[in-house]
RNA sequence: GGGGAGAUACCGAAGCGGUCAAACGGGGCAGACUGUAAAUCUGUUGGCUACGCCUUCGUAGGUUCGAAUCCUGCUCUCCCCA
């Protein structure tokens, strides 16, 4: 199975630019994808890229990432409504290190065979770019009119659409983007480049810059954007982005998001963002399918993007935690663990410090929860939850307001676990 | 530069002198049901020392017994014309 071929039953093909199947046949191909370095871990949104640079190389052919410093200061109009906030220079330089550790994970940068993974920053390049350079250079080679009609513009300068207007600095996003093409194409023999659909447009502008300006040819090809069955945003959580980054989204949670994956969603998504076979994904799909309270799909997605993100010790740990948190755990079990277990199956969720003093002398439930700790952020929301059924300590609910919190309640002699509804938990430490 | 429209809670959007902590929708949170799913139904969604009180309707003043609602200045946004 070639590498088009592979990515086609996966799912991951939304557009491929005629010709690419034949060019990868002839010859090791070069092919580069673009990171914007806005935070300096990398999310799961990036995840798909990522796999698409495995699969690349996998397939014996070289991949490169491209981080985005340059193009990262001007904002990319695709997708966006908004104007983009632009990033200085140092947080652009640390977040480049940081993201260059996580891809490191997937894709081999450091072997001597010829089609080792490549990071590379925009920026290095076009900051020698001098303005009239440019736009001689570059800006020449292709109308204005061409660049109207890419969507990602269109869409911006439609008033009906309610868009805000749109910078001169992002119109010209493409052109960069383009001007980064013809670099690596020129410089390193890169003859493709990959993206999330939304990128189409710009990379377009790259393959037609590289055939006006050189004669040469270039490939663009294209993954399907990453959309959940009922149509909110992948990706995201109450918290805001799912990390790759275990400090920014502990291992636990990680591998809850993929737990929580809907059905639809999960036969996608074992296609999309592990490696496993054609065949043992079918069988996946046909097991669930005849059982699917089960979750099969859901069980091992989550295991392999865990394993591989993470590791297997951090998978395991979020398996026992999961077990003990949403299985039969009662509060009798939760008694039971000794003080590291605990701790280790309580990573990652937030924690609050209150004096020891205050629990010797009881506290009203209300004022240990909103007051002493920021659990809930108001007394109105607390005594709503309590109201409404929704708050347990260590596993138990209570439906006392009045309740006065003593020693009686700390596990292993400092901890209270406060639970929200089903998954909220909270963490406080008596010091 | 000229003319017009507007700024309301997380978002969208009503309200146009008292009965407004502010309709309605979305989103959020919780409950029931479940598979830690989806769908559905229910409750809730400014704060507090809670049958009451305090702070909120762009911002600063003013009129009034009383203002989200009327007047004035300011800031910002959008649209049309030049």
């Amino acid at each position: 199975m070639n590498f088009i071929e592979e990515l086609n039953w996966r799912g991951m093909i939304h557009d491929v630019m005629p010709g690419l199947e034949e060019q990868l046949k002839k010859e090791m191909t070069t092919a580069y994808v673009g990171i914007d370095p806005t935070a300096d871990s990398l999310h799961i949104g990036h995840l798909v890229s990522v796999m698409m640079l495995k699969h690349f190389q996998v397939a014996g052919h070289k991949p490169i990432a491209l981080v985005g410093g340059a193009t990262g200061m001007i904002g990319d109009p695709s997708g966006k409504s908004q104007e983009r906030n632009l990033l200085d220079e140092s947080t652009l330089r640390h977040n480049q290190e940081c993201l260059k550790n996580q891809l490191a994970k997937f894709l081999d940068f450091e072997s001597n065979a010829s089609n080792a993974a490549e990071m590379v920053n925009n920026y290095d390049w076009m900051i020698k770019f001098g303005f009239l350079e440019f736009i001689r250079d570059i800006g020449k080679h292709i109308t204005v009119n061409y660049m109207m009609a890419k969507d990602s513009v269109k869409k911006r300068l439609d008033p009906e659409s309610g868009a805000a207007g749109m910078s001169f600095t992002e119109f010209t996003y493409q052109l960069v983007q383009g001007t980064d093409f013809l670099h690596l194409y020129e410089a390193k023999n890169c003859k493709l480049q990959m993206g999330g659909s939304d990128q189409w447009g710009n990379i377009t502008t790259g393959t037609e810059l590289i055939r006006r300006k050189t004669g040469g040819e270039a490939f663009a090809l294209t993954c399907p954007l990453i959309k959940k069955a009922d149509g909110t945003k992948f990706g995201k959580t109450e918290d805001g982005n799912v990390w790759l980054d275990p400090e920014r989204t502990s291992p636990y949670k990680f591998y809850q998001f993929w737990l929580n994956t809907s059905d639809e969603d999960a036969e996608r998504y074992i296609k999309i963002f592990t490696f496993l076979p054609k065949d043992d994904v079918s069988k996946l799909i046909e097991k669930h399918k005849e059982a699917p309270h089960t979750r099969v799909l859901q069980n091992k997605l989550a295991e392999e993007i865990t394993t591989m993100v993470h590791s297997r010790q951090d998978y395991e740990m979020a398996v026992e935690a999961s077990q003990i948190l949403f299985g039969s755990g009662t509060a009798e079990q939760l008694r039971k663990l000794n003080e590291s277990t605990f701790l280790s199956v309580f990573d990652g969720v937030p924690q609050f410090t209150v004096a020891k003093a205050d629990i010797e002398n009881g506290v009203n439930i209300v004022d240990l929860l909103a007051e002493k700790t920021a659990v809930f952020s108001s007394k109105g929301e607390l005594r709503r939850t309590i109201q409404g059924n929704g708050l347990s300590i260590n596993k138990e609910k209570m439906t006392n307001p009045d309740l006065i919190i003593d020693n009686s309640f700390l596990i292993s002699n400092k901890y209270i676990l406060a639970q929200k509804g089903k998954k909220n938990y909270s963490l406080i430490i008596v010091a």
